[in-house]
RNA sequence: UGCCCGAUAGUAUAAAGGUAGUACAACGGUUUUUGGUACCGUUUGUCUAGGUUCGAAUCCUGGUCGGGCAACCA
């Protein structure tokens, strides 16, 4: 009975350096620049490091790569430690890359004494020039060949503060021949008078991911270093700094990043739709960010299953926004307490049951808990608010719910059959007219009567009120990315419907943020953070799947 | 006109030279006091042309297609 799971090319990497007795310890990190909030695609990223660490011993780093002063704030550290803690992670260690600063800065030194780095006075564009392109190879600059010593001078006056922004740089001095651009003499340390969230202004230079990266990696001892495919041809620099300064021989990985469809991922993107007011923040539910997935109520569990499901490999691909939904509704319907509310009320008079009377039902909480999740009180009359939805005046084939001399079972309660309607000045239906069978009371029905359907409601002298939003994917197609012109062109302009009084049994009453709640035939909902007990609002994290909707079409 | 990655059902992901499997999606059915859940079933695949081999998704060669590479971003 092997039933294991195959392995995925970085475990199997792993298992074979941990056989060959390679590492006693696996090190991984997660390494995000604190330039804004994380997204679904960093969830993957995450669940891979720590999972790893988890699977096969060893510990996980979190360390901020913070070599640029002026996209980076401490907000954004806060909220990707919050992320990645909700997620349900914790890293062994909190780091910085600016807390290297002083060794990074031993190491330009080193390798500038070793000639193997040297400050180059060019503009922006003169060294741009002279890289050449991708099918043109590079020259080598007039600044080339100055001296360790003068190399040293410079770089010292460099960070001394005394020069301006651009008015030179430190590149390695590697090979302007190179097929691989990277290695044209890429530059290490840049002028930047800027404050930085951390180091303030102790430094005026700062280096460049490149020269920052590998060296972080192999001051923690990382072993295997994972990243995204853009960075390959980034590792024969990692590799070559490594070398050069003969410090710990981390590797780097490189697999394929999450793309999802419907929705964008890159942090300019997101930022924009943030900026232009197209979303009211990072955290909006229909943000594809770790806060707005928390916010619109998916779990934690959900978007790790999610990342477990979604392989890695280094292919690129698209995941179906379907795989996200199956996840979050494969655990919620385990979790979610159910409840009944109605969204779009119509009145439903039931005739000879006596006004005036209240009975108390009991639902069950969650039929799919072992223990159903307990138990709720329910109550009753004579006049009800249901789904306008589940009344036809004239039935479709195989309509299970209310028309015209149908009998439908309300849940929890009575079996009711239709025996009229109202109908308003407007032409549309105001009420239905219903009688019920007292003997057929839910879990002690007697009457013997089979119904097809069974319909969701709300008494409506006992009703409360809420706010309801319903969300939908963000774009209109499946790769906005792909798309000619703008994303924003594809913007789905129905993303959120709020329904402003929907009608919720007044056991909702006591739902708390944490609370999910599925409603009976509509979907799960989870409060949103906004919400207050006056002002109850409920955001849709997804719907149920809809058979008929879909039969229907 | 270069260099580097990659290519298996609609979408992902397995099969380490030996039966192409799994999940989601789609479709059909059973059960059901949620047209939910659960359960059962069906459809659909190795980019291409050669080569090596008893045997190729897998190894080799050419091609095609997709992605990346010319920020003082990460």
């Amino acid at each position: 009975m092997s039933e294991e799971k195959s392995l995925n090319f970085i475990e199997e990497i792993i298992e074979n350096d941990l056989n060959a007795g390679k590492y006693k310890t696996l090190i991984t990190r997660f390494p995000p620049e604190p330039n804004g909030y994380l997204h679904i695609g960093h969830a993957k990223a995450i669940c891979l490091n720590f999972g790893l660490t988890k699977k096969y011993g060893g510990y996980t780093n979190l360390r901020f790569d913070d070599t640029n002063p002026v996209t980076e704030k401490t907000e954004y550290v806060d909220s990707q430690q919050e992320d990645i803690k909700w997620l349900g992670f914790q890293w062994e260690n909190e780091l910085y890359t600016s807390d290297y600063f002083d060794t990074l800065y031993d190491y330009a030194v080193k390798l500038i004494t070793d000639g193997l780095a040297y400050v180059d006075n060019g503009t922006a564009e003169e060294i741009a020039v002279l890289k050449g392109t991708p099918t043109e190879l590079g020259k080598d600059s007039p600044y080339r060949n100055r001296s360790p010593k003068e190399n040293l001078e410079l770089f010292a006056l460099m960070k001394s503060g005394s020069l301006e922004d651009g008015s030179c740089i430190l590149r390695a001095k590697i090979d302007m021949l190179s097929t691989n651009m990277l290695m044209r003499d890429p530059i290490i340390y840049r002028i930047k008078h800027a404050s930085h969230h951390r180091t303030g202004d102790k430094w005026c230079i700062y280096p460049m991911y490149d020269f920052a990266h590998g060296q972080s990696d192999s001051i923690e001892t990382i072993t295997h270093s994972i990243c995204t495919l853009e960075y390959v041809s980034h590792r024969e620099l990692y590799d070559w700094f490594i070398e050069k300064l003969g410090i710990f021989p981390s590797k780097q990985y490189e697999f394929a990043r999450l793309n999802l469809s419907y929705t964008v991922m890159s942090k300019r993107k997101l930022l924009q739709l943030v900026n232009d007011g197209v979303v009211i923040g990072w955290d909006d539910p229909r943000m594809p960010t770790i806060s707005g997935l928390r916010r619109r109520g998916y779990t934690p569990e959900s978007i790790r299953e999610f990342c477990e499901r979604i392989g890695i490999a280094k292919r690129e691909n698209i995941i179906e926004l379907s795989l996200l939904e199956f996840c979050v509704r494969e655990h919620l319907n385990k979790i979610a307490t159910r409840v009944m509310a109605v969204l779009d009320p119509i009145k439903l008079v039931i005739t000879n049951y006596p006004e005036g009377v209240e009975e108390i039902l009991i639902g069950e909480n969650n039929p799919e808990a072992e223990d159903k999740g307990g138990t709720r009180e329910i109550p009753f009359s004579n006049e009800l608010w249901i789904e306008r939805e589940d009344f036809m005046e004239e039935p479709a084939k195989k309509w299970f719910r209310l028309a015209p001399g149908a009998v439908v079972r309300l849940k929890h309660a009575y079996i009711v059959k239709c025996e009229g309607f109202e109908i308003g000045s407007n032409g549309h239906v105001t009420q239905i007219n219903c009688s019920y069978i007292p003997e057929s009371k839910s879990g002690e029905d007697t009457s013997g009567i089979n119904v097809k359907g069974t319909i969701h409601w709300v008494s409506s002298k006992h009703a409360k009120t809420a706010e309801i939003r319903t969300y939908d994917r963000l774009f209109t197609v499946e790769s906005p990315d792909a798309e000619e012109g703008d994303f924003k062109d594809y913007l789905n302009p129905n993303s959120m419907e709020v329904i402003t009084k929907a009608y919720i049994e007044p056991y909702l009453l006591n739902a708390d943020q944490d609370g999910r709640y599925q409603f009976i035939r509509k979907g799960y909902y989870t409060l949103d953070k906004t919400s207050s007990a006056g002002n109850l609002i409920f955001n849709r994290t997804v719907s149920l799947k809809d058979a008929w909707a879909k039969t229907n079409k």
